[in-house]
DNA sequence: CCAAAAGTGTTAATGTTACACCCATGC
DNA sequence: GCATGGGTGTAACATTAACACTTTTGG
């Protein structure tokens, strides 16, 4: 694939990961929308999958594979990858489910939305959700401007 | 050196790092105490220097060093590495000023005990320092055990 | 009018910060 | 007895968690 924005996880260079040599792989993560993307490369049975319903891999590939996913649920609730994954307006409700299934947890809704507001990194486009069977949402826009020039504590507190 | 533990910060592997060819680093970092180990090889100017007060450096090596110190800025904040640094037996001001020096923060002496005590992994030796012109501290053990076995949240909180 | 999800506020509990006094030791 | 840093508790503040009712839309 083309044009996708990848973060590098971490590099597994152990030896005996490969019977027949030593082999390093740098692995990278990256949050893209599977509507929005299509594989290139359909040889080699190359498909998308579910991370609850895997099959076994190869050689340390599920380590791997576990290493990005505990490092996507970390970083995403450190730095705002998710909006890559949602459309550039969004629904709370939207943001919402996003955490929720990559962090596999159930959030308040009133909570979730004072957290995010208190943030002050949305924006309100003024329009709502159309084709709704219910009441519809606010779209909001993150704003990726006011989050860089955030300034950001170094300092979170020691705790383990 | 020998018998260092490393803890991997970061692969380095853009292309123009190095003129000659592409060169990939993958760049470790450990906490060791240098009155306790002696760098092997004395040629090629190989010396400790402060981070305070570091020359330049060749290509990107800053940035490497700078994406290690704060790397472990973070996780010393997270995770337990700093009582490698210490004796086993330390005294919370050691404790103290070791992340003090890490972090370059000034930390409260009651809340910074308090913040340790809680987390309950300070075991008491029932020592005292020796050899100190001032009342003695009590001398604590970290107990790696439990902290093997204490189960880690997932969920920490949206933050950014 | 019914179903479904949006929007909203308050209280309790928890965690964090700020701060001052007495204590034990060496000299 | 003086200087030095060790040890301790509390009150203010900030953050997080828990929780229920009204509103808006489509059908």
């Amino acid at each position: 694939m083309d044009d996708v924005y990848l973060e590098q996880v971490k590099a597994f260079g152990e030896t005996g990961r490969h019977p027949a040599a030593r082999v390093v792989t740098i692995a990278y993560c990256s949050l893209i929308n599977i509507e929005h993307h299509q594989l290139k490369i359909l040889a080699n049975e190359l498909h998308w999958h579910r991370v609850t319903t895997l099959s076994d891999m190869a050689f340390d590939h599920r380590q791997i594979l576990d290493a990005c996913y505990e490092w996507l649920q970390k970083r995403i609730q450190e730095h705002p990858l998710g909006f890559s994954l949602l459309p550039k307006k969004f629904s709370l409700r939207e943001l919402q489910n996003l955490y929720e299934a990559i962090l596999d947890v159930k959030l308040d809704r009133r909570n979730f939305r004072k957290k995010f507001f208190s943030m002050d990194l949305l924006e309100d486009t003024g329009e709502l959700e159309t084709d709704v069977p219910h009441r519809p949402g606010k779209l909001y826009r993150f704003n990726y401007e006011k989050y860089q020039k955030k300034e950001r504590r170094k300092w979170f507190g020691i705790d383990f």
